[in-house]
RNA sequence: GGGCCCGUGGUCUAGGGGUUAUGACGUCGCUCUUACAAAGCGAAGAUCACCGGUUCAAUUCCGGUCGGGCCCA
């Protein structure tokens, strides 16, 4: 016995922040490399590349330190991990930052400068970002770093491009596209959502051609003058007799028929206004389905910019906005209007720019789905879900899929269209597999081939035809970030780069993700894999629920009830305290405040606080005040056990172990067969739970307690045991919490808990003497020792007699008499 | 309007046809007992949201109501 080998008196944030520097640092071995052609099995984790944007969420990252729970625990099993660092840098979100700060709108740039712009930028939230993946301890390969924005992912990106192209399953078409005329891109069904904004509801007053009146209700009048019919529904026996009427338009269009027919359709509701609808190019989906059923031409009333096209006639050029209030103004001086009513309604709007949306004929490229979708279900079914029942917000989005994907976007910083046209336009030229290219600004690479543009047949090498092709244009377009995301299981398991590794890697191990993206990421993915190989794109998907308010609300700007992640991760450190204030469910502000959390303790709230799949309330006063206590207490058994000599062979058992050490290392065996079978079925809570139970329960308070005396005297088979025990649960627990273990462990037993790759077994020791329930009447007779103790104002330490040790206790009579002092 | 999830001591939570209903935090009381007062021990505290149904038996299963949340229209 000597003095502890863990000279700190306790775990603190400072000590944690010391910990990880030299762990992460310049000097520290890296741990943490994947290495494809390991004999071991294989598992890929397709993190979710995080959008750099300045700040990281405090849900995101809670998620993210579960997902290295996972690759943590999955390497302690024995596998080899590749647990990818990638940064998803294209899209919008980064281009409105540049215009943001510099005040300038993209296209007023050059392009090329533009870009340049969008990458700086980028680079200086990706830093930031790097180093916090560290501080939380991330056992991320961040020598293999990718980037989206890089030429070898975008070169995949386009290369699946080019072969669901010749393929079939990408197709140019003139369709309705849900368009966002501020920013001046086409967008996806799922990029839209709905803010709730007070309209007019206007109550219009139109002729039919035999001069009656009808009263039409709009909260759009001025697409009165893209309106391909008006419709009633077939029972409404108020309008029967209008069937089959010609309708004049209320307002003056131009280049137009004047008249449009009315006809039944059942999807009008007879309660709404009037019960008569007027069906336009285009005021919603329901719009677009009736031009379509009907075999009606679209008008195209709204133009890129958002503004009224000649078919407005004398509204031409104005925006929408302008010709609205102009139409409502001339309509009320002729008398056509016969009520205004302001409502609230929910708009359409874009989720980025959260402009309203227009829905517009636009050429644009498309990924078919609505063909594939019960392939793309089929091989779901071959994927295991966690928690199962989350599989469900999957089924239900791809039950209401009705229209292809669009894919292409009018926007610059993303992964280009890579494709050429030949000067009739009847041609286009496409790359070789695995070349990036910038059709805007390039010729087609060598090896680029040309390919007939409806049929998609090969018509030969671009180099041999180059001559006969005439002056080629690039495609301008680009691709909706969710084509380079959607690959990033395809990308990281070696398609197109690795074969090697791609065989053995693929279906990927793990895509854990958050439950608000499985419309987007989840099922592209899916259909990505679908339409590439036919195949899941999977073994597991991990779907965990999001982080909440204190009060369990969805942390938004909105409600200013959000937390930012490093006031929570640095709290403690330096002697700094944490402080927040949150806006409560009534509007009143909160303080909650703590002194020390920092990313371990984080960590070990987030495993054992939320089961998979469970939204989460993050409250700092709570993950302090219910886990610090957790990792001092274990930091303390340990620094107990550091005073006693580590047993040359930990290994092998010693043959003379006590009752007492039999009975504790049975307590520790079920406790690792249940982690052991946790870590087995990604399990965080279970693991989690289970060791933090045995670690600060009945192990130091009723074992520890006992073999005491013996520790004291130089007994090294209690000593064996205190250490055998803590060194194994150290290397289970290091999953959950690396940095804690790291130190202990290294310090302990010169040996890191994270470079454990064996799962610890149970200690095989016959339990033939340990009764059921031994454990319980342990727990119990203690209790009521330390009772009576107490109840006479008798110290712990001092004898006590009248107390027999039970009949079920026996073999512990000399341990326990010891421990209590009993005469 | 549709889908999914959730209502268990003051707070958070486990469980699941028969239990004395789990644990943690908080509260209260006692104790500086040679790892730990950032600790230990003990105590109090719950008609398991409400209403029906199935059952010998419901907190658990089923249906409904109310409330909360997320997603979608």
């Amino acid at each position: 016995m000597g003095s502890p080998r863990l000279p700190e008196k306790r775990w603190t944030v400072d000590l944690e922040k010391r910990v990880q520097e030299a762990h992460f640092g310049p000097e520290a071995p890296p741990r943490y490399a994947f290495n494809p052609s390991s004999e071991r099995e294989i598992f890929v984790i397709d993190t979710p590349p995080p959008y750099p944007s300045g700040t990281w969420h405090i849900g995101a990252v809670a998620q993210y330190s579960m997902i290295d729970v996972i690759a943590r625990s999955q390497r302690l099993l024995g596998k080899e991990v590749y647990f990818p660092w990638g940064v998803d840098r294209n899209g919008i979100n980064i281009e409105f930052t540049v215009e943001k700060n510099t005040g300038r709108k993209m296209k007023t740039y050059d392009r090329a400068e533009f870009i340049q712009l969008c990458e700086q930028t980028i680079e200086e939230f990706t830093a930031a970002m790097r180093s916090t993946a560290r501080r939380v301890g991330l056992s991320c390969d961040f020598d293999r770093e990718y980037l989206t924005d890089a030429p070898d992912y975008r070169a995949v990106t386009q290369s699946i491009f080019v072969d669901l192209f010749k393929k079939g399953e990408i197709v140019e078409d003139l369709r309705p596209n849900i368009y966002d005329p501020v920013e001046g891109t086409t967008i996806a069904d799922a990029e839209v959502e709905r803010l709730s904004r007070k309209t007019r509801l206007v109550d219009v007053r139109w002729t039919s051609t035999d001069g009656r009146e009808i009263i039409i209700s709009t909260t759009r009048p001025e697409l009165i003058c893209a309106c391909g019919i008006v419709v009633v529904h077939p029972d409404d026996s108020r309008y029967s007799d209008l069937v089959g009427c010609e309708l004049s338009l209320p307002v003056d269009t131009e280049g137009r028929s004047k008249t449009v027919l009315v006809q039944t359709h059942s999807s009008v509701k007879s309660e709404f206004g009037s019960g008569v609808l007027m069906v336009c190019s285009f005021g919603d989906q329901n719009d677009v389905a009736i031009f379509r059923e009907l075999g009606l031409n679209p008008f195209v009333a709204i133009d890129l910019e958002g503004k009224m096209t000649n078919l407005a006639g004398p509204y031409s050029g104005m925006k929408v906005n302008e010709a609205r209030d102009a139409i409502i103004s001339d309509l009320e001086s002729a008398g056509r209007i016969e009520s205004i009513v302001v409502k609230e309604q929910d708009v359409p709007v874009s989720e980025r720019g959260k402009n309203p949306v227009e829905i517009i004929l636009l050429k644009e490229w498309y990924v078919r789905q609505t063909h594939v979708l019960d392939r793309v279900k089929e091989l779901a079914e071959e994927i295991v879900f966690h928690p199962p029942r989350n599989k469900q917000f999957l089924l239900d989005w791809m039950q209401n899929i009705t229209i292809d994907w669009p894919i292409s976007r009018r926007r610059w910083y993303h992964t280009e269209i890579p494709v050429w046209y030949d000067e009739s336009g009847q041609r286009v030229i496409v790359p070789p597999t695995g070349s990036y290219v910038q059709p805007w600004r390039e010729e087609p690479p060598v090896g680029s081939i040309v390919l007939d543009r409806d049929s998609r047949e090969s018509i030969g090498n671009y180099e041999e035809l180059k001559d006969e092709l005439g002056p080629l244009t690039g495609e301008e377009k680009v691709f909706d970030t969710w084509m380079d995301s959607s690959n990033s299981n395809l990308f990281v398991s070696g398609y197109i780069n690795n074969p090697e590794l791609f065989e053995k890697a693929f279906p990927t191990g793990l895509r854990p993700q958050g439950k608000e993206i499985v419309r987007t990421w989840l099922y592209y993915t899916l259909l990505k894999s679908t339409l590439v190989l036919d195949r899941p794109g999977f073994q597991h998907v991990w779907i965990d629920g999001l982080g909440m308010d204190p009060w369990g609300r969805k942390m938004s700007k909105s409600l200013g009830n959000g937390i930012d992640a490093d006031s929570v991760i640095e709290c403690g450190a330096g002697g700094r305290t944490g402080s927040w204030k949150v806006k409560g469910p009534d509007g009143k502000q909160i303080a909650l405040q703590a002194k020390k959390i920092g990313s371990e303790c984080f960590r070990l709230w987030k495993a054992c606080e939320a089961q998979v799949g469970d939204d989460f309330q993050i409250n700092p006063e709570e993950i302090e005040a219910k886990y610090f206590g957790v990792l001092t207490k274990m930091f303390n058994v340990a620094r107990f056990a550091s005073q006693f000599e580590v047993p040359e062979d930990l290994d092998t058992i010693p043959e003379n172990l006590r009752i007492e050490d039999l009975w504790i290392i049975n307590e520790f065996n079920g406790m690792a067969m249940n982690v052991h079978e946790a870590w087995k079925n990604i399990d965080i809570y279970t693991a989690g739970q289970s060791i933090k139970n045995f670690s600060t329960g009945v192990f130091p308070s009723h074992w520890l307690e006992m073999v005491k005396g013996r520790l004291y005297d130089g007994d090294t088979v209690a000593a064996w045991t205190i250490h055998r025990i803590v060194r194994d649960t150290l290397a289970m627990f290091s999953p959950i919490c690396p940095l804690f273990c790291h130190h202990i462990s290294t310090t302990l037993y010169d040996a890191s808990s994270v470079d454990v790759r064996n799962h610890p077994e149970p200690i095989s020791i016959s339990s033939d003497g340990i009764l059921k329930g031994t454990t319980d009447m342990i727990v119990e007779f203690n209790s009521m020792v330390w009772k009576e103790k107490k109840d006479a104002g008798t110290s712990l330490a001092q004898p006590i007699s009248g107390i027999e040790v039970p009949e079920g206790l026996i073999d512990f009579t000399d341990v326990l008499s010891a421990m209590h002092k009993l005469e």
